[in-house]
DNA sequence: AACGATGTGGGACTATCGCT
DNA sequence: AGCGATAGTCCCACATCGTT
């Protein structure tokens, strides 16, 4: 598309912006005990693959190495980035961090664990032990070189896509700006990932049409609020909510923040329990609903406007518009995704085109759906389009 | 021809409100 | 106060359009 070369430098410049965030443990230990709640096997003899700046800075990791015998890991796989800032800062090897040993440019390795036991003898089995197994056995990790193209342990690169190929479940959390790229490398390898993300991920053109064909789905933790992510030393303290804590280290608080999974887990099997339009109207808990052209028609889409994805009604049979966190508590079983409202992602049914004459900013009043009041266009947020199970399994006559 | 105004895409954005 | 949820805003740098 025209628009989309014209804005190139446009996007270069976003894509070279930081995104190096380091993953709270505590983020990790409740998203992946969901899954165990749900389905205590559901990383039993498998092969776990995390990519890293630095295994032993990472969480992601620990996490998982400290947890080895617990899930029952074949073998956990994890690569670090040869570029990170914090890759090399603890590492045990002096081999792979040049120079004097003060955060000179490491070089990528990958490290690989098929077993966690008592290495010191200590009665446990944590995270020393693994660094004990690691030093004795040399051949449990090796440098990673990269190509003329993407540096070692860039998950592009031909060895991170060989040791990706390998791996039954992909756990980390990739830089925002090259999450499309991630999540269709995933999928063209058809892994079972769990990733981090973003909910404006909802909208992205490339990752919504995975979301409508049932590929990848919001994880079982984390809707709403803000989450903490350690950042680089040098990373400039410009987000709405920063601290330092009493080393130094660096901390951002991240709003819109979403686990991304194609694992299945107990919240997405949760029915959302709803009133008729009716009471809703009369009962919502946002005082504010009737002001919000509750349930009136789009005048460019064949859906009704439903303003919070509580008012949800289940006495309509067409289709609905529901804010974009609808999938914070979307049950595939209860409702169908037909479609979006925004940007380029107007999937949809169109009932009438705006032009320049009907209206100002007549292209995103395309995209998005708007609600005539008087002569006034309302324009509204992006909305998901959904519409109950039960119509869909009538219009499509079988459905599994 | 020169210059200013406008459109463009999408975001590790950000603000605000209500509830517990 | 903190959490959960909704609804936005604004900015980047360049091409192109419109006006002088």
């Amino acid at each position: 598309m025209a628009a989309q070369v014209k804005n190139r430098s446009l996007h270069k410049a976003k894509a070279a912006k930081q995104d190096e965030f380091y993953t709270q443990y505590v983020d990790i230990q409740k998203e992946v005990e969901a899954y165990l709640e749900f389905d205590p096997d559901t990383f039993r003899g498998k092969v776990v693959y995390c990519n890293c700046d630095d295994p032993f800075e990472s969480n992601f990791f620990k996490y998982f190495a400290a947890n080895f015998n617990k899930l029952g890991l074949k073998k956990l796989v994890s690569t670090s980035y040869d570029g990170s800032p914090i890759a090399g800062q603890g590492t045990l090897f002096p081999e792979y961090n040049e120079g004097n040993g003060k955060r000179q440019k490491p070089k990528a390795l990958a490290v690989i664990i098929d077993h966690v036991k008592d290495e010191d003898g200590d009665g446990a089995t944590d995270i020393n032990d693994v660094k004990l197994f690691l030093k004795r056995n040399k051949a449990a990790r090796t440098a990673l070189k990269g190509n003329n193209k993407y540096a070692g342990g860039d998950f592009r690169s031909p060895e991170c896509i060989a040791l990706q190929k390998e791996a039954d479940i992909v756990v980390t959390n990739p830089p925002f700006s090259l999450f499309r790229e991630y999540v269709a490398q995933l999928v063209e390898h058809g892994k079972k990932f769990l990733i981090i993300g973003n909910v404006q991920a909802i909208t992205y053109k490339e990752i919504f049409p995975l979301i409508k064909a049932d590929k990848i789905w919001m994880g079982a933790t984390i809707h709403s609020g803000d989450r903490e992510f350690r950042v680089p030393d040098h990373y400039p303290l410009n987000a709405a909510g920063w601290r330092v804590d009493e080393n130094g280290v660096k901390y951002i608080r991240v709003k819109g923040v979403r686990w991304w999974t194609n694992l299945d887990h107990g919240r997405r099997h949760e029915k959302l329990s709803l009133m008729t339009k009716e009471d809703n109207m009369r009962f919502s808990k946002h005082k504010e609903i009737k002001g919000k052209a509750a349930y009136d028609r789009y005048d460019n889409y064949d859906a009704i406007e439903v303003p919070f994805t509580d008012a949800i009604p289940n006495d309509h049979e067409g289709a609905m518009g529901v804010p974009i966190t609808f999938l914070d508590r979307y049950n595939p079983d209860q409702f169908e995704i037909l479609g979006i409202t925004d940007r380029d992602n107007n999937s949809g049914v169109k009932t009438k085109e705006y032009t320049e004459a009907d209206v100002p900013n007549f292209g995103d009043l395309n995209r998005r759906g708007v609600v005539r009041v008087g002569n006034e266009y309302k324009p509204i947020y992006a909305r998901l389009i959904i519409r109950h199970r039960r119509c869909s399994r009538h219009a499509k006559g079988t459905k599994k």
